[in-house]
DNA sequence: CTGATTTAGTATCGCCTCAATACTATAAGT
DNA sequence: ACTTATAGTATTGAGGCGATACTAAATCAG
């Protein structure tokens, strides 16, 4: 019997937790904790369909209550700001603060890690993000949970010419970086899981 | 610039989160936390020389305060037993009670995970490891962390016989599926990094 | 339109993690 | 013997986090 996705499923998890801790670290000067640290770092990342609470809880894995909580805070710190949606007046939207910007500037929450990987080829690392993602995806659809990804490769993404681009959910143009930013209607494309449309 | 090294980051960090939340579930009927889940996991893993309080909280990352009142709790819940070493009487030794090992039995907290990766080639799985073991060696070492592994690879490991082992550094025989624990006076064998084409 | 249901988010509460600090006991080094 | 280092425990306080209950806005049924 192969344990190697045994081994995997550690290795996942121990780097989890020393990514925990150097979130912990990197946020111990400004009294932020470990959640509140990715929260930032997600939003610098999130796309327009993604800036929200909800979204938020999902990818990071908590309740909306803990979320809006933790928001909250943030929000109170001025490292984020917080405002209503034209369309729908329920939905709050977030963007990082120029505070909030500087502080992922300054901290850089992720610099120790790229660091930890130097060594490492940029095709062992494609193989690994490759195998990750699709446990990831696996593991969501086994659970219900919503997907997250980018433009190129969900289902919805339309080119319409060289440099323009389009939802074909939403029915957005998008701009080009806008196509690279995390999006929660991410849909795979042409993927062979069991769809249920509805 | 090539962003592989921060989706690979990305990825990491969202599993965590999830196994996390994982850990929370299965612990959820008995009362237990996520960081007591993984200590469980740990201390049926753990050979003779890991299975202390300050080895567990290197292996998950909080501090021996921390770690110690888990470990109070999880004795005082009949999971886990402690007793002291006989040649140094300050460290204390851990083991899974019978009531411990049948909580994992039951619970299986791996086994969403392992279900995760069942479209995932184990050669591409091996790979996915390599990657990530390094990721975490290098990371330790920057930060002058302890390194864990099994003997196989580790640079203490003698194979006195087909089916007699030792460990060179403590002195002592070792059985087979003693190697095959997780030892926590690892040291990487040669320092060449082991190469794995697909 | 009007009432019911669903959805996004917030408020409150309590358990428990976690780091920090201080402490004890044993071991090791001079 | 005296000092220092090491393994672990006790205590305390801030705050994450889930659970539950709540409000407001949107959607749906008729």
């Amino acid at each position: 019997m192969d344990k190697s996705p045994l081994v995997l499923l550690d290795l996942v998890g121990r780097l989890g937790n020393l990514m925990r801790a150097e979130s912990r670290r990197v946020g111990s000067d400004e009294q932020l904790q470990p959640v509140h640290v990715e929260a930032l770092v997600y939003l610098s990342k999130a796309n327009r369909y993604s800036n929200t609470p909800q979204a938020l809880a999902e990818y990071v894995g908590i309740t909306k209550g803990t979320a809006s909580q933790s928001l909250l805070l943030l929000d109170r710190r001025g490292l984020i700001e917080r405002y209503q949606d034209d369309l729908d007046r329920r939905v709050v939207r977030l963007r990082l603060s120029a505070t909030g910007e500087q502080f992922l500037y300054e901290a850089q929450p992720q610099l120790a890690w790229q660091h930890a990987t130097r060594n490492i080829s940029p095709n062992r690392i494609r193989n690994a993000v490759s195998a990750l993602r699709e446990t990831l995806t696996t593991f969501q659809s086994d659970n219900e949970g919503s997907a997250f990804g980018d433009c190129p490769g969900c289902q919805h993404f339309e080119r319409l010419s060289a440099r323009a681009y389009r939802c074909g959910l939403m029915g957005d143009r998008l701009s080009g970086p806008d196509t690279r930013k995390i999006c929660w209607l991410y849909e795979e494309k042409g993927s062979g899981a069991e769809q249920d449309e509805e």
